[in-house]
DNA sequence: TGATTTTTGAACCAATGGGTACAATATTAG
DNA sequence: CTAATATTGTACCCATTGGTTCAAAAATCA
């Protein structure tokens, strides 16, 4: 019987593959698609040509793991943040909060990778836009699904369409991913998620919506 | 008494500057900055190389007048459509429907040349950013001050923030232009227009929207 | 007409692009 | 130990990149 070796046979590689991946991220974050060389890229990688296109395939594919890995890890933030939060109201605040911060990170490239860098490469690419279309339908889904349930719960009215609820707060994203990137600050970023927030939960005594 | 020729001295040019410009836009709003290539762009705009460089500089000052060229073509016709219409909820529906036009031509490239691919750049591009910054801007207050004198003239709740109200329409011509970019449907792009009109304008007594 | 001015077109340029070949190295299997 | 396997690093490949040179062409001015 055949013990699982813990290694397989062969010089093992220096890197972790999640880890460089992560960089890559950052750089194509920041300089799309097309600008982010090679060379920019084994460079914040800390690996080099060889090594990329062994483990990745080439820069195309490691684009699409790049947009993959985004998604699991800062782009859902939001929508986790969501659906961490019982109550409706703190949880869409949540969700723009979360949303404001991915897009507005000391360290990293401002906006968002999905929408301000990925999207330009839909256009004339269509494994990436195939993608990207999925990733949306995605987000669409868990957020309609999470006030669906809240409606259930008591806490949305029946007249409110879940799917429609979540199409807008999404659209609020897409707008602060948008106007991060050209140089929005936080407090201009929060004031459009307060002025949503206001709209979508009109205080009751308030006399007009 | 000198008369002002009609054509300056020297060989004349053979193409119309804005005729160009507006191959230009296609071009780059197709396939973003970086992969449009001089070949690309010389070929779709019919001209050649020194002509472009005669005309428009570099390839980056050319793409910095594509931005312009666009916001006072495509980019401004929802802006337009919105200060057209006396009625503040027609003038919204309007907006959202040309920017869904905009969006979904069937000889242009999809999205906003803006939102879909100049953002883009503006991460590591500060003349692009603060270009695109002021058009921002610029947007933001041209909606603004149509809601404004909405209000005025009694169309619109004293209590609404025209500001607010503004950025919160703007924020759906963006969502419309990343949904456009990667694929969706004008039936699609309606709907998420139609929820935010339901949402803005809510109809007390009618039963359908 | 001839002098001047400007655009055009083709060819050219150095630099950079994505991608690879190959020898050296580091590991496991026996 | 040796054989087999897989990664690493250097150095290279050629197509394409943005940008330029320069003579020929086409217009105005005198």
């Amino acid at each position: 019987m055949k013990i699982k070796s813990s290694r397989p046979p062969g010089r093992p590689r220096k890197f972790d593959r999640d880890k460089v991946l992560d960089r890559a991220v950052t750089t194509f974050w920041a300089k799309g698609y097309s600008r982010a060389s090679l060379q920019d890229l084994t460079e914040s990688m800390g690996i080099n040509r060889p090594s990329l296109y062994a483990t990745f395939g080439s820069k195309h594919d490691l684009f699409l793991e790049v947009i993959d890995r985004y998604s699991l890890t800062l782009g859902c933030q939001p929508v986790k943040a969501l659906q961490g939060e019982p109550d409706i109201k703190k949880a869409v605040a949540a969700f723009f909060e979360a949303s404001i911060r991915a897009a507005t990170l000391k360290d990293r490239p401002r906006g968002c990778l999905i929408v301000s860098v990925a999207v330009e490469v839909a256009e004339k690419d269509e494994q990436v836009r195939t993608k990207l279309s999925g990733i949306f339908a995605e987000i669409d889904r868990g957020i309609a699904d999470h006030f669906l349930v809240a409606q259930d719960k008591g806490q949305l009215s029946q007249e409110t369409d879940p799917q429609a609820l979540a199409r807008m707060v999404i659209s609020v994203t897409h707008s602060i991913a948008a106007r991060a990137r050209v140089g929005a600050s936080r407090g201009e970023l929060s004031r459009l998620s307060k002025d949503f927030m206001a709209v979508l939960f009109p205080s009751p005594i308030q006399p007009t919506g």
